[in-house]
Parts: C-alpha cells; sequence; structure tokens
DNA sequence: TTGTAGGCGTTATCAT
DNA sequence: ATGATAACGCCTACAA
C-alpha cells in the first residue's frame, strides 16, 4: 500500500524475534521442522506487530498467489444476473481461501477487450481466469489454454480432452419437463420468450422446448427474429399474434419481467388470460404476483460449482471434473393455470 | 500465473530488441526520452510477445498497484444490494483503470474478519481499501487510517479533519420530501419499513421522515422493535394496526417487496387500499405492478462518486471532496394514490 | 541516449 | 535447527 509509514516485512520480525529470516518464513509457513518455543516467540512479534505476508514478495518468489481473475462480460448486457454471478463468485472462491482480482471488462473478441484480459490474467498474481460471460471469447479461451492458463467460463461449450478449462451447464432436460407441464395443463398456443443477451443455454434450452412441444395438439411461437428483438418486442409480438389464453415460456429473468408487465399494460389476468412458465436460471423469492411458477436453476449454485472445481483442480486434484451440470428444481407457483 | 510455460519478462523483450531491460522500462513507462525508433522496435517485440509487466514486480518496486480492495459485508446481508454495488464499484473502477481485489468477508469487528481485511489491504497489491458495508467497522477503520491507509466505506460517518477516508451519503432532504407528499395525498396513517440490515442512511432517512411528518394530521407508526424485526413482519404488524386506506414508506428494496407482497396475499388493491411509497437506494425498472411511486437514489450513482473521489485521491490530486451527498429523483409510479 | 547496479519482500537451497 | 545467499521481475539513480 502507498503513503504507508512502515509496513512491517520479515526483516522487521526477523530482528525483534531475534531469529533469520528464513526462520519467520519457516514460521509463516508451517514448517514441521522448527521447535515450538521458536514458533511463538516468532508468532508473538508477528500478532504484535500486526505482520502480514507481501502478496507481490510471495508471489514474485513463485508462490501460489491463491487469487483468481475474473472477467466480466459486457457492461450493458445483463447486468443484475452478472453482478450476482459476481458476487456469488467472489463469496465461493473466499470461502475457499481465494481472493478474486477484477480487471477491465470489455466486448469480447474486440483487440482492446483481448488487452485488458491479459492485463489481468498475466499480472503474476493470478492463478487462474474466470470468463462470467464467456461469450464471443472462444478464440481468446483457446488461446490461453495452450498458452498453459487454467480457465474457468460460463457459456461456453465444454473442452474434450485433458485441458484445463473449467465450464458448468444447465440440464437442458428441464425442456423436456416444461414441455410435459404445458401439455398437462391443457395449453396449445405457446409462445418462447427468451433476452438476446442471455447465457448461451437459455437459447439451447429454448430450441430443446420447441422440439419436445411442438406437435399438432401445441403450438410453439418462437420466431428467428427473437435474436434480435427485446424481449418487451417479443412478448409484444406474442401476445399480438396468439389468442387468449396462452401460454408464454420465459427462459431467463428479463423475459418473465417482461411478460408480467406487458400483461398488467394490457389488463391482463396472469395464470388465466395469460400464464407464464419460468425456465432458466432464476433468483429465489422474486417479488411477483402471482407468484411465478415454472422451473428454476440457482445462479449462486452455478458459479458455486465452477469455483468449486477450479480450485479444486489448483490446488492440485486431478480428479475435479471439468464440466458439471446443475438440476432445476420446481417453482410452485400460480402464474401458470390450467387453459380454459 | 502457475503451470505456464514461460511468461516472456522485461530482459526476454531487451534480448529480442537488442536492447537492455532499462530501456524496455523505460518504453514501457512511457518516458520522454527515448527515441522514435528504438521505442517502435520495442514495441514490435512486446506485441509480438505478447509480454504484459508483471504487477508483483512493480508494486514490489514500488509503483503504484492500480487497485483497490475491497470488503465486502457479512454474506447473509442484503445479497442483492451488496451483489450490485460489487459489481457497479468494479465498473467505475475499470472505467478510471483500476482493477478490484475482493478478499475474505466476515462479520466485522470479529478477530477473524480483521484478520481476513489486514490480508487484502497488506497483499501489497493494494492502494486503497473500500468498504461496501461498514456497519460495525468503525473502530478498525479509524486504526487503518492511523496506519496510513487511503480507505472509502459505505455506510461510516464522515471524518472531520484532512483524512484519508472517503464517505458519501444520501441526501436525507428525501424524507422532508416525502412526507410533504404523503401530506398532499391526505394521508393520516402511515408506516415506516425499513430492513433491519439495510444501509445506515435507510434508518436515519426514516427517523427524519417521521420526526417531519409526525403530528395532529397524520399518525406515522415505527415501532422500536422494527430494528429486530424482518420485513415481512414489519408489514403484517403495520396492516394488523392501521385501519385501511393506509400508506407504507419502505426505505430500501426489501421494504417494498414486502409491502407488494402483503399487499396482494391479503387482497387489498395497491394504490388504493394500501398505498407504497419508496424512498431510499432502490434500483430502476422493478418488475412491480402498479409501478413504484416515491423517490429513489441509484446505488451505481452511490458507488461511482466513492470510486471516482477516492481513485481522485490515490492519483494525487488534493482537492477530491472526502464526502459527498448523492441526490434522489421521483418515481413517477402508481402505486400510491390520493387517500380514499 | 543508453547501460549498469541495487533493492523492493519473499522463499528454496545449501551450508552450518 | 538455523542462518546466509540467490533469485523472482521490475524500476530508477547514476554512470557512461
Amino acid at each position: 500500500v502507498r503513503n504507508q509509514p512502515h509496513k512491517p516485512t520479515s526483516a522487521d520480525i526477523a530482528t525483534l524475534a531475534g531469529v533469520s529470516r528464513s526462520t519467520v518464513s519457516r514460521v509463516i509457513n508451517g514448517y514441521q521442522n522448527v521447535p515450538e518455543d521458536t514458533r511463538s516467540r516468532v508468532m508473538a512479534v508477528i500478532e504484535q506487530q500486526g505482520y502480514y505476508p507481501s502478496l507481490s514478495g510471495q508471489t514474485l518468489r513463485g508462490k501460489r498467489a491463491r487469487c483468481v481473475g475474473v472477467i466480466l462480460g459486457e457492461p450493458d448486457w445483463g447486468s443484475t444476473a452478472q453482478a450476482a454471478m459476481l458476487y456469488a463468485f467472489s463469496q465461493s472462491a473466499q470461502a475457499l481461501g481465494y481472493k478474486t482480482l477484477t480487471g477491465r471488462a470489455g466486448a469480447m473478441g474486440t483487440p482492446e477487450s483481448d488487452r485488458g484480459v491479459r492485463e489481468v490474467l498475466f499480472s503474476g498474481c493470478v492463478d487462474a481466469g474466470v470468463f462470467l460471460d464467456a461469450r464471443g471469447g472462444a478464440t481468446l479461451i483457446r488461446q490461453l489454454l495452450r498458452e498453459g492458463l487454467t480457465i474457468g467460463a460460463l457459456g461456453c461449450a465444454p473442452e474434450t480432452g485433458d485441458g484445463r478449462l473449467y465450464t458448468v451447464g444447465l440440464n437442458h432436460a428441464v425442456a423436456v419437463q416444461a414441455a410435459a407441464f404445458a401439455r398437462v395443463l391443457g395449453h396449445r398456443r405457446v409462445a418462447l420468450v427468451c433476452d438476446p443477451c442471455s447465457h448461451v443455454d437459455a437459447h439451447a434450452v429454448c430450441a430443446r422446448f420447441q422440439q419436445a412441444a411442438a406437435g399438432p395438439a401445441m403450438r410453439v411461437l418462437w420466431p428467428e427474429t427473437a435474436a434480435r428483438q427485446t424481449v418487451e418486442m417479443q412478448v409484444a409480438a406474442a401476445l399480438d399474434a396468439l389468442q387468449c389464453p396462452l401460454l408464454l415460456v420465459c427462459a431467463d429473468l428479463p423475459a418473465v419481467f417482461a411478460a408480467y408487465r406487458a400483461a398488467y399494460a394490457r389488463g391482463l389476468t396472469v395464470g388465466a388470460d395469460v400464464s407464464i412458465l419460468g425456465m432458466g436460471l432464476l433468483p429465489p423469492d422474486l417479488p411477483l404476483w402471482p407468484p411465478l411458477s415454472g422451473f428454476r436453476f440457482d445462479p449462486r449454485e452455478m458459479v458455486g460449482s465452477l469455483a468449486a472445481r477450479l480450485i479444486r483442480g489448483l490446488e492440485g486434484a486431478a480428479d475435479a471434473p471439468r464440466h458439471s451440470e446443475i438440476q432445476h428444481c420446481p417453482l410452485e407457483g400460480a402464474s401458470c393455470g390450467p387453459c380454459a
């Protein structure tokens, strides 16, 4: 830290404890071959002086930094979701004794963004890098892996082989279950809604739903144009195209919000005129009325799994799975009723 | 980064460019006295080799790290609000060219938490520390200031004198305006709701509202017990104690959510039977129906102001204000109607 | 204009 | 069991 009067160093501790710097280091790092009385004498001085080893010194010397670099995605995109992930990742890493270093973000794929990423990952005080939104970064990530880095990524296809890429995905079977749910309730007119900026798995789950649900008994609306339209436009288009009662299947949080807003704005009753089904990464306890029905994945579980496996891998465990799929759980709401 | 084949150092660049390490350093740091052809030759090698200076080496040598340590508050408390602040702070800092290092958090005031804080701030690769929830940490912060650190803090009284403590607060005048608003609409029965875990300013604003509004024309309910009760309990108590129509003044997001939920659950019409007025740190575009009325402060503006002044101070500007007060703006909703 | 040398705080190696 | 030493990558005062 700059401007600091004098932060004690291991040399200060050594002098005060009447030992050498090596012995202080041995105490800090818990070496076995240091007798109890020496150890306690040194520790006393450390406590009393408020000494903390310098991370710069340690990493320079080649020690593990116990720190993960975090790369955020496009700032304007899904800021709520990304904020939750950043926070959850920091918490998970902290619980495992790791710090996180967050650096410059930007639109993936531009030279400027690549520079920002490398500035963080090559800073020398980071053991691995995590991309909270890897879309558009596949080339960069492969490059970094070739250069020997350990990487974690959200929204990125898992690597085959023994690479050091850790990934996590949603169990796509949720789409089959959601389609069955809609069928049992008798819905015949269904529209899929998904933010263009959403996690890649959201789009995959939509595709899977369409495949599982489409048939003579059910018409599923999911226009090509959805990938370029805001959720508000998608919802409006669905309400214009389909007759009530209809079902909106929302694959992410912005879609859910847009569906509720549009229903209220048009004076439609949620759960009767318009049914809303959530299916994707959704936080618990949304302040919606009526409460949301559907199937949700927990964002915290997702990043928690990534953090845990990545750090286990960093600690040397060879058996940390490179990829995991998280499971959904039902949301017992009232936003999706039987089709009148 | 560990396990990396060979990250090029300034010595490698020097050899390849046919100059000495000092010249490479001069190029990196933009010294003036290096001729253009030398500079471009060195830069070419740097680009081609993908060289990035080691942060550890730089900070060890005494250079500014351009990195701010971020201390989170209690994990379980107000996680949504805190996630938003962490994300917003990282973004603001990044925009100013600073990284953020997030380390172990914990209940402030315990020895274990102090250790975690110091581990981050004394790591040697941090120019300042920011507490996103300084409640309970006043002693520690004063201690750190005495030790010469630069600190930013949310929810902490500003320091008088020329200390290096940067703070930010809400303009309490919002309470006066909210009280006037309630009076104009003719409300006579009012209850204040505020999460016990909320930002300190939320409680202060509540107190100010009570002071500004209480009188023969208006009864303001804000029991002592509120500080120990969940927002759900506070809302329920208010609805039981006061006759409809009544006004719930909500000083934070959990309070707003609880108010809407309770109204719906009891079959009361928001804006008629129950009016809801938001007054505090609230995100924009909440998916509430009817939309929220009230006065909101922007969380991003708050941390943005803190980040900007703190970093200006770190950059050597003597005139960066130590404290700032952010202003509220109206929320044009329909959740607070005239009292029938 | 450029190179040389010393040191920032730490730890691994070697010698005692 | 402990101390001396070198090295990690970088910056800067000084010398050329």
